[in-house]
DNA sequence: TATGAATGAGAGTTCATTCAT
DNA sequence: TATGAATGAACTCTCATTCAT
């Protein structure tokens, strides 16, 4: 358990303690046992806050793995724009690939609260806050939009979203796909289905660089 | 409600026909509600039966969509299939592509059962259950493979069963997103969020696309 | 299972083989597994026949064990007759305990179906159902009681129903001390709890013998 | 209802007391419908309180049951230890008796309490739970097991438990036979069946009686 | 007589959320 | 601000019994 040492915050500095805090608790838990699982007395318990003291950092279950969604994908692309801000322009398909790979690869939550994401947003979730967490994720995109386009020069302005997109479309797919449970695990140990199980990183770079390949090509046209 | 005529299912033909109507039951409220909204009360009412009666033809709820799933899957695949032969091979990237993107478009169920797999098959399903399910999906989509790889001369034995699942793939992740809930679709109206505002058809068309086109460049080396 | 041959039971003869098999799969499955956890379908199925034809045999669940407590009941007085009968009166108190004892002992079932008796007899059986059964367990232990008088002399007219009653007591009291469900079993394993390890027969017998010696002492006084 | 004044316990004074309230729902239910027709719903309403507080309280339905045992069961040795303290020792037996039948008797619970207990014990009881219950059993019964050694001087040491556990036998078994259910109050009527209307604390008396004289007897060899 | 599909009330239990303290 | 006791609707699943065939 994280327990919080502070009695009571009263600034603003301990108050983003007790919500980090919580969102450690949900994230920890979230990896052991999935969504559904975690209950709102267990992340209490975890994060050392009482049920009644969470309530008054997130008015729901769903904003805390909102916040949880948005702090992950936020510091992904944090370390992406550092990556790519590192290294010289332009890119080769492959150094590129290698990288945003790494990246996501290096953050095993990634793949499974990036798949959660659409099951949250759509429960119990209000117009305000789904509109906030959009909006901040567009902004938060722009800049690695534009280092994605710097990157690969046979972009067309605007690509740079898309191939993010086509990104988190990977990452949420192959995320599913490779990432079965125990009883799962077991079943795909069957000769037949060898097929069947997927080494995330290996599909990821395969898929992304086939893409980057055939949209090159496409604009070149 | 879809009240089922029969007063009693005495032969296996009614047996499949009370079958059927439980899952045309959960299929649409499924597409009403999502799957945590749908419960077995309301599957029975809908269908027309007791709630003691759908237990006897499913165990679980879980049971319900599992098969629901094969259905979809199997039904798909068997369009796929007609296809594929009716017309004359090889196929051009674009012609396959139009024809696969149009046999998942029109059945617009696919995307979210397509997400709720992964979600089912970890909640409540024995170890038998998968395994079969896996089995069937395995030996059920390797004609389709190779259909596959005889429209697209390019590819190497085997990448048609690698088509097939990053087909599945892309209308997982772009299912999920092309896919909002009438809150989020309000949200999605903001002039900012245009990029995020996703046509199925059209980003899946795209995505495969290039994936194949990547695919034959890399496949030339 | 007890799979039953005949077809259709046109004679009584047919008939009672039936009932029988029905009672033997109940007996069967009580004894493995108590009478909660038997369910009607399980005993149609031991038995052979269809849920409804059960039915058509025993109106109630509880009419099933009824007759089976009956069916035990009078199995083991006319052991206990036989063996009274066999010996020469009149006994001593210890020869009539061992011949009482080794009677019951011999039957495993005699002391869980005495405990489940009186829950039957509380749940969801009719007025004449009770009456036929207590009528019919009155008229059959009076042979029996006075048997057990004239083994031994001391006692009064009419005690020797007593005797029997007392013996039920016992069955019934020691039956479900001494009958512990496996979790119960690992408990007594416990040192402390050596006492509470019941030998059934040897309990019953030193009960009953140290109630003759008492009735006797009080009957001369 | 015995609807509770408290509006929150908010300490274990009033924890414990809402504990009692719920006990004390579970007491009367029991007296008025057995153990399967009470259900938690009706316990929480008896008591006042919502059905997942009283899960707050008790885990499952049978710690409800076995905490009502030990309650009772308690209480009764409380009172049996009570009343040999006060009396001059040796008794006769026929005063022993008389003052253990009296405690019995004044407590109507315990003869359907002491039967329940088998039946709870059997049921969704885990470990852990069934060898607090015993080992707490055993401990409290220790003393009272002395002061009967010292009321009765021709007991060995070890037999005051043994006298205990005849006497539970005697309730569990004259219980069952001398409580019956309206409906079978009725049948009782029946002239014929006289001699199976059972008087609890008559037969008591008697058997505790001749089993102590037999005793006496024995050990005297 | 025999079947087994159908019933539906009812069970115990969970848990996000509220609110008195 | 913090607590955690209280809530109660909602859930999945069972099973004795009925009755159309």
């Amino acid at each position: 358990m994280n327990e919080v040492v502070l009695k009571r915050a009263t600034n603003n500095q301990q108050k983003e303690a007790r919500r980090d805090a919580i969102l450690d608790a949900a994230r920890t838990l979230f990896l052991q046992s999935g969504f559904f699982d975690v209950n709102m007395a267990t992340i209490a318990r975890q994060s050392g806050l009482a049920k009644g003291t969470v309530y008054l950092y997130f008015k729901t279950k769903e904003e805390i793995f909102l916040a949880l969604s948005t702090e992950e994908l936020s510091a992904w692309l944090d370390e992406v724009d550092e990556t790519l801000k590192r290294a010289s322009s332009p890119h080769s398909v492959e150094r590129l690939v290698d990288q945003l790979v790494d990246c996501i690869a290096r953050r095993e939550n990634m793949k499974r609260l990036a798949s959660l994401l659409h099951l949250v947003l759509e429960r119990n979730v209000s117009f305000e806050e789904a509109l906030t967490f959009k909006l901040g994720l567009k902004q938060r995109s722009e800049v690695t939009s534009r280092l994605i386009e710097k990157a690969l020069p046979f972009l067309k302005p605007g690509q740079g979203l898309d191939v993010l997109m086509q990104l988190h479309c990977y990452v949420v797919g192959w995320g599913q796909m490779s990432d079965p449970t125990p009883t799962l695990a077991e079943v795909l140990e069957h000769p037949d289905l060898k097929p069947f199980k997927i080494d995330f990183k290996e599909q990821l770079a395969t898929s992304l660089t086939c893409f980057l390949y055939g949209l090159e090509a496409l604009n070149r046209r």
